[in-house]
DNA sequence: CGTCGATGTATCGAGCCGATACATCCCGAG
DNA sequence: CTCGGGATGTATCGGCTCGATACATCGACG
């Protein structure tokens, strides 16, 4: 229906247009870089969503001046338009309940200095709760057929449960970090300690 | 091209319907639980896999006896074939390279009971290179932009690397363990202890 | 008696991946 | 000097899977 739920990408590519024009094939080893452990796009996502982008209006390519152009192997710079940025500062503050899908998430998280306070924290816990929901669920799950199962699937469970524990505890550690600066106000994030 | 790559629902259904018989919402209820955390199909998935399966003759509708029928409600149970099963010993037997990715690790490791010895080992240790493979390039990635990333992102970095860290130590603990016990041999691991 | 939630089967659109196909550039081995 | 392999670069295709949705029946509770 609506474009934009599961579009991750679109705004992994504003995202990362934001800072400088790139080509594609440089976007993809930035993002995945970006990303780490989290993600991984393909070339197969990445091509039809510039142009997808540049149908929008979004983004545009960029003319390198004549002069500039030397031994270049053809490649298409893209830009960020003014809608372009427009359209990434509302996915950045309205961040709905998509943010906090295990696709979603790292992207999110990967643009949190262009992210206000506010919109931060809310995507933070609404991970949380995501995570606490899926625990409950598979703990009660759990206890329902736990005689049922080898050995093997119950150290399966018993790390799966584990790994995610600890992703909530992180993700406790970072919410109390955002009160804390949030309450000490005036503070820039930006630079810190540097 | 061969059908045959991603398809680790196929493996799921049928190790399930290799204990019992099941329908369609009752399965993917027992899939859900088995996976616990690691993954949760959904039926857009699963209802055209049954029929791809049935096609294929690797699973069949069970007639329950007429007079058994009472208040049913409809649904159609599926139970394995002969073919069905000695295609899960297939499946379970050559494990290639695809066992030891994200999406289909899980289900390989959760019918490790009815795996052989040889077989779960080298499913560990390819799912070991695997990650150790990604987590070498993502370290060097990061080694070579470091610089240029922010607090955010590194402290995402950091997190995804350690969780990552974190399940080659517990994939080493189980090959070791492994190790052990075929070292050890004719020790049943079906009915161990309990 | 109504309706709400669980049970149950099924499909559709869309996103994304993996493989693949090309073409050019650079660099080192022969 | 030349040849080939590996990085750079753009692009497409098939196919899997998800999320949403639709529809129907059952049991329980007020």
């Amino acid at each position: 229906m609506a474009a934009g739920q599961g579009r991750v990408l679109e705004l992994a590519v504003l995202g990362s247009l934001h800072e400088t024009p790139l080509h594609g094939y440089e976007l993809r080893k930035r993002l995945n870089a970006l990303l780490g452990m989290f993600r991984a796009f393909s070339y197969g996502s990445l091509y039809p969503c510039l142009r997808s982008l540049l149908a929008q209006g979004l983004i545009a390519e960029e003319q390198p001046a004549p002069s500039t152009i030397v031994g270049g192997r053809s490649k298409i710079v893209y830009k960020l338009t003014a809608e372009g940025k427009e359209r990434l500062q509302d996915m950045l503050t309205q961040a709905g309940p998509s943010a906090w899908e295990d696709e979603s998430f790292g992207v999110h998280f990967a643009f949190f200095r262009h992210t206000e306070a506010e919109v931060r924290l809310r995507i933070l816990e609404g991970r949380r709760s995501r995570l606490e929901e899926r625990l409950d669920s598979v703990r009660t799950a759990l206890a329902r057929t736990r005689e049922r199962l080898d050995s093997y699937t119950l150290e399966l469970q018993r790390h799966g449960l584990e790994s995610v524990e600890r992703e909530v505890r992180w993700l406790n550690e970072l919410i109390a970090t955002e009160r804390r600066a949030s309450e000490r106000p005036e503070r820039d994030t930006t630079s810190s300690d540097e």
